[in-house]
DNA sequence: CCAGGGGTATACCGATCGGTTTTCCCGTGG
DNA sequence: CCACGGGAAAACCGATCGGTATACCCCTGG
């Protein structure tokens, strides 16, 4: 029952490709990605249909760090508004990592102009995760219209991870906190 | 003095260009891209150093047209409130087209993940001239602070402009607009 | 008439693409 | 001990990548 020192092939090339994904672009090769991950060709063949399918299983495979991530350990301590706020704060945070690309979720989605291939609906999935779960604080935050409030959350979202990720922009200085605070009180959610 | 009645080899390859590279992202290979203008490998390179410099020259050559379709034709008619969010009203009117992929040089940026390439840096103008203007017109608009409400509206600008381009989401219902008014009145820009 | 230049078409270059195949090795269980 | 299976390494496949070189073509000006 030794556990083995060294990750299975499998989980030894899901990492690498989410790192290497996410920091090149979809169209990495497969040597590289298969070279840095210490995995054969073959193996990663007889793993995984093809390219495409080990974007969708790395991007799936990651989900839930990325949403542990922007979320707060223990939301029942929080209200509706401060768990929203709290995503924002925790989106600038990350994107002053020097690695920093935005979203990887939406910058796939942007890439892969498909919205067939199997990694665009991940990372859909992704998305539409998200905007639930601020529809959801919404309504317990009583907010006016808990939809509209939604969407707009996430175009400040979207907006503001790919701009960070572009580097056109910088978020340091609490600008998402404040463009989301000014919607929050627009739409009557105080709590 | 004949004008030309076929666009000149220049003409056709950047309108070429910026079409493909818009629809198929920058990884559509020079080949397609001669093919689809009608102008053979040699002319290219004799007119241009590279792939990348026909990529940021067409993306280039489209900032006159890009521009003036976000733009009032006669902005003197209009309040700086008005002239804004006339800018959201375009955005959302164009974002129904079939073909409509976001804004080109948002995802140019997130495309080439280097910020070093030629076309970055003409994306990044773009970026900064739209962002120049929301300046100057919440100023005269007076807005409490024109900076922050320029910043802010440029992360309405390109989430709205990613996630419909994605079609994550739908702008035609004023989605854009609603958020655009709630941080208009929330800079105390009334005018 | 004919020389030259701008243009196209096409073959070609080495490198790399996604993907397959072969070969070998090494660890484990009967 | 040996048979077997998982996996690594590497050769190999046709296609395509960005880029170059060759050959021809047609229009214009002297």
């Amino acid at each position: 029952m030794a556990t083995p020192e060294k990750a299975s092939p499998r989980d030894r090339l899901l990492d690498a490709a989410a790192g290497l994904f996410y920091r090149d672009g979809v169209s990495i090769g497969v040597e590289a990605l298969c070279r840095t991950a210490g995995v054969s060709k073959r193996s990663m063949y007889q793993l995984f249909d093809g390219k495409d399918e080990v974007l969708a299983a790395s991007l799936e495979r990651r989900i839930p760090w990325y949403e542990a991530q922007l979320r707060p350990a223990e939301p029942e301590a929080m209200s509706p508004r401060r768990q929203i706020l709290y995503v924002f704060e925790r989106l600038a945070e990350r994107s002053g990592d020097p690695g920093y690309r935005g979203c990887p979720y939406l910058a796939v989605l942007v890439e892969l102009k498909d919205p067939e291939h199997p990694a665009s609906a991940v990372a859909r999935g992704v998305k539409e995760r998200l905007a639930a779960d601020f529809r959801a604080l919404a309504e317990q935050g009583g907010a006016r219209d808990p939809d509209l409030l939604a969407r707009q959350l996430m175009l400040v979202f979207d907006g503001a991870s790919a701009r960070a990720g572009a580097r056109v922009e910088r978020l340091d200085d609490g600008l998402a906190t404040a463009t989301v605070t000014a919607l929050l009180d627009a739409a009557g959610m105080r709590t």
